[in-house]
DNA sequence: AGTCCACCGGAAAACATGGCAA
DNA sequence: TTGCCATGTTTTCCGGTGGACT
């Protein structure tokens, strides 16, 4: 029975496999292309002020600004990632290291991160912050070469930890005899950089590339260039193509979002069996993304943001609105009954407002006078369905 | 003009876990 | 083994607050 299923499954695999797309990686967002369309200057910029880099020397530290999807990552790891090979042939010690500081997260975690790209293997916990930092120097100096250092995100990163890590790395050099370090830090938020200690921001900003949003004919371009790699001929036209740009380009020139689209896009029809991307699939794809984001973030959530989220919505079903009081009477009830011992109305609170950032509710602190401030919790009716099916057999 | 509600949200500290080094 | 460290979650404590009500 159940193995009618998978051969028929893996039948449609054969038989679609190869229909649509060429190479699928192509578009994904982690591949860095050969050729960025209009994003010439910047990276020559970039090269311009890292080349010499290639004689040994430091280069200056860059800061790199620009909204999500404008292609900052992609000429920050292009050009290092051909610098370095260019070191390797030259016989130059050049390495990179590559950190996404919203995903590794702590200092600890960020700089093992950046020496073990040197071949410095840093244990997973243990040791004081400060030993890490000396072991790394250490290894720096035996190595001697210079070490390009890319900070990606480093806003979300100071925002929770501070700017410390910065300004010693920004320092590093002081104590360094036989290598050499240098930084390039992205950041999507423009205002970040007021927030910096002004030591730090005067020398990470040596130099300064703003990255202006694509518009819907450059987004073309680029999804066009990859498209034809990423495709077989004749399975996407140029108005499926244009039609992506254009829904990307409303949403402040996101290349990833435009091929974010486009690729899954390609899998909806794929899955259809269709012999060419059309433009509803490119709709089907919109709407999949945000439901499939949604759904992700609910099913990912501890027990505990579960059985809020649960009580938000039984509270919210019968009024319109919760506020925090009110969720937090149910929800106390809910894990009694389940045998749990509620966490604190503080904490709960806490969990509201994440659950706000997932963007799964939306609560917003408003003042009710002489009834007190409290947080009023709303969830958008197309969302409630969703949830309670999801979180229906919570335990 | 002042009161006072019902929370907010920052800060610190407790607690739990997991790991290194010697 | 013992002592130290990082990290993540939650609790404890508490000053702060916008505006309906008196």
């Amino acid at each position: 029975m159940a193995s009618d299923i998978i051969d028929e499954l893996v039948q449609n695999l054969k038989a679609t496999k190869t229909r649509i797309f060429k190479d699928r990686e192509i578009l994904h967002p982690e591949y860095v292309p050969e050729v960025l369309p209009h994003r010439e200057n910047e990276i020559k910029r970039l090269a311009e002020v890292f080349v010499v880099a290639l004689r040994g020397e430091r280069p200056s530290n860059a800061l790199l600004y620009g909204l999500t999807g404008t292609g900052k990552t992609a000429v920050a790891r292009y050009v290092v990632k051909r610098l370095v090979e260019k070191a390797s042939a030259l016989n130059v010690k050049l390495e990179q290291a590559y950190v996404n500081t919203r995903k590794v997260d702590t200092t600890y975690r960020v700089v093992a991160q950046i020496a073990s790209s040197i071949g410095l293997r840093i244990p997973p916990t243990g040791l004081a912050i400060s030993e890490v930092y000396r072991r790394y120097i250490n290894a720096l100096e035996n190595w001697g070469g210079v070490h390009i250092v890319i900070l990606d995100e480093i806003d979300y990163y100071v925002k929770r930890e501070g700017d410390d890590l910065l300004y010693k790395l920004v320092r590093v050099n002081e104590e360094l005899k036989n290598a050499r370090v240098a930084l390039i830090g992205i950041t999507n938020d423009v205002n970040f950089v007021e927030s910096l200690d002004p030591r730090v921001r005067s020398s990470l900003g040596e130099v300064e590339i703003v990255f202006p949003p694509y518009n819907a004919e450059q987004l073309f371009d680029i999804l066009k260039q990859r498209a034809e790699k990423a495709f077989y001929p004749g399975t996407v036209d140029d108005g499926v193509i244009s039609f992506c740009a254009a829904l990307a380009a409303r949403e402040h020139g996101d290349a990833r979002r435009a091929l974010d689209l486009l690729r899954v896009a390609g899998e909806i029809a794929e899955r259809e069996g269709a012999s060419k991307v059309t433009v509803e699939h490119v709709k089907k794809a919109n709407v999949e993304i945000e439901e499939g984001r949604i759904q992700q973030s609910i099913l990912s959530l501890p027990l505990h943001q579960k059985l809020v989220l649960k009580s938000i919505i039984e509270v919210a079903k019968s009024k319109g609105n919760a506020t925090t009081g009110e969720v937090y009477l149910k929800y106390s009830d809910m894990a009694r009954n389940l045998g749990f011992e509620p966490l604190t109305q503080r904490r709960v609170s806490e969990i509201i407002s994440q659950l706000d950032m997932l963007g799964l509710v939306n609560a917003t602190v408003t003042s009710r006078g002489r009834y007190g401030v409290t947080k009023v919790i709303r969830v958008k009716p197309e969302l409630v369905k969703t949830i309670e099916e999801l979180l229906k057999d919570v335990r």
